[in-house]
DNA sequence: TCATCAATTTGATATGGGTCAATGCTGTTG
DNA sequence: CAACAGCATTGACCCATATCAAATTGATGA
């Protein structure tokens, strides 16, 4: 594998938790690996096979019904780990948003060289402990909110995420930003159909909290409005 | 604290990754703890003070919206861990739902010992990982199921969990169970209202797929009919 | 420049589940 | 035992969001 000195997640990923010698021995076990947009990566209800850091690029966890409903269950960005160690099997898929490079490993193989490394495996515990919390708020949102407060909490969201950290050390939401999601992906993100979600972001629209300056870019012009909609 | 050896969940909580010198300074820092039902045992928003294992009993965790709407986001049973390690916050409520006792713990404490004992961080990895999972597939329930699909998936649910382990090593569900909720906690759970939760239930107990023996009791008479209704 | 196609928006209508209000149970207490 | 309190159920009605259908936009390439 290209070696991980030039990383971009190098420090941010778990593999922070390792010095030189190990993440060598890690390295030696893994293999870079691009995915174009719509690609998948791990098929819901198949064998576990392999598990990955995000490198570059957003991919969408989903679960879906027999007849075809899906629900996004979870989004993971650069330094974010994917795949589910420690099981046989895979409950979500993983899908490429946009087009992206991971850092694949084999389940078996990382499963293997987790154990022998605790402080690898106490990165994975902070980072999933966090992952349930944020999934536990996603959980509120979906059962009991509605679609206008979905629709605001899924814009500040966004605005925090793809907020850039200034010379401080505090972090400033993006006032402008572009959307890694069709409004079809939106709508399974919120549990709600595409017909709704392009409503509410028309309603904001004309009611001046937002600007949509092209179909996937959006510009937060209230703040303190969408702040009240999130509920 | 009461000794670990009698400990109804020794083997079956994240203990059992622990020998026995290790349980006793584990145990020297715990403690037992009654909760009746409704009681609180941690508040959302909090700072995270205490981790416990639970002993015996059920309970709910929940977050809640600022006009009071609330969604249960999981449901802790015997050997089960409780609480937010790691995190100077938890962001939910933990709430008993039926009497129980706890083997409560200092977060910082517990933190602490976590970090020197890498057996018991991984049995703690593995059960957050699959507290995620199940997390995950509820998502779906959320964002894209009908009200009878959530009913009948909830009681199919309810029915593994309190099932009965035969001669054999294989999980047989139970036919017949008790609930911990109430019909309002249920609608908590499911992201819906009483009313509905109600109506549900007498459609299916009108239609012979269930029987309702007392408010708090289920009888399953047509599992197939509920396993197609789940979808 | 125009044709094509997919994504999105907009409109009309339907409906599942929410809201509000009344009634019925069940268990508890004086 | 009667009175009460707290759930739970039932009924009537309504509305937010889904569904179905059509129009619009924007990107791509012939």
């Amino acid at each position: 594998m290209a070696s991980c000195d030039t990383c971009l997640v190098r420090n941010r990923a778990i593999c922070a938790a390792l010095d030189n010698r190990e993440i060598a021995a890690l390295s030696a076990m893994g293999r870079r690996r691009s995915v174009t947009a719509g690609e998948s990566l791990i098929w819901e209800d198949d064998d576990s096979l392999l598990v990955a850091n995000v490198i570059e690029g957003v991919l969408k966890m989903t679960t879906s019904t027999a007849d075809g409903r899906e629900q996004i269950v979870g989004v993971a960005y650069p330094s974010d780990f994917i795949g589910r160690p420690f099981s046989q099997t895979s409950q979500t898929s993983v899908v490429a948003l946009t087009d992206a490079r991971v850092c694949v490993f084999s389940r078996n193989d990382f499963d293997r060289f987790a154990r022998e490394h605790p402080e690898l495996e106490h990165k994975l515990l902070e980072r999933t402990l966090a992952e349930l919390d944020r999934t536990r708020a996603w959980m509120m949102l979906l059962g009991r909110k509605t679609a206008s407060e979905k629709i605001a909490t899924f814009l500040l969201d966004m605005s925090d995420r793809f907020g850039n950290v200034g010379c401080t050390t505090l972090h400033v939401p993006a006032q402008r930003f572009t959307l890694p999601f069709s409004r079809q992906q939106v709508a399974d993100l919120l549990g709600l159909t595409i017909e709704t979600v392009s409503r509410q972001f028309t309603r904001l629209k004309i009611d001046r909290v937002i600007g949509l300056p092209s179909r996937r870019e959006v510009e937060v012009i209230d703040r303190h409005a969408l702040t009240e909609l999130a509920g």
